[in-house]
DNA sequence: GCCAACGTTGGC
DNA sequence: GCCAACGTTGGC
């Protein structure tokens, strides 16, 4: 089982809007190594919801994966912001997963508290010049951030 | 709003 | 296959 942390502009989707929803599609992942990541998420698996750019980026609560991926239907949608005329239902080129609300933080895990934390120097999303929507956690990271979550 | 870093595209 | 140009991400 592995851990994941996927990231979502609050202003698009928050994690206040996916406690009130329980579930969400996470669609519009256009990125092939996010898609790549996403492919071998497992029911069952948890994930941090972080929130990106904005006031303060960081961790914000829990997830867990509720369906495998699947075609990502909103690339065919010229109206969606997310429209890739190059996907299309005969040849999909993206696809989501299913995600369950399972817990919010209090307070926010901040970007510059997860940097100040030396046992996560590893972590993928602070090294520099990240950008990858979709990253795999280890276990010791998934616990270190547990734990400042409190 | 700025801009560094990265991913994708497309001409050659 | 190379690489310049362009678009996007996301912290600050």
């Amino acid at each position: 089982m592995a851990y994941w942390l996927m990231k979502s502009e609050p202003s698009d989707y928050s994690i206040q809007d996916l406690k009130q929803d329980k579930r969400a599609h996470w669609d519009g992942v256009r990125n092939y190594q996010a898609r790549n990541h996403m492919r071998t998420m497992l029911v069952g698996e948890e994930a941090f919801f972080y929130h990106s750019n904005c006031k303060v980026p960081g961790i914000v609560g829990i997830m867990k994966v509720v369906k495998t991926t699947y075609v990502d239907h909103t690339a065919f949608d010229p109206k969606d912001i997310h429209f890739d005329p190059k996907s299309n239902a005969d040849k999909p080129r993206w696809e989501m997963v299913d995600l369950a609300y399972v817990s919010a933080y209090s307070k926010i895990i901040s970007l510059a508290q997860l940097r100040e934390t030396p046992a996560l120097e590893e972590m993928i999303i602070l090294r520099k010049g990240n950008r990858l929507s979709i990253t795999p956690v280890t276990t010791k990271e998934w616990k270190t951030i547990c734990q400042l979550g409190g």
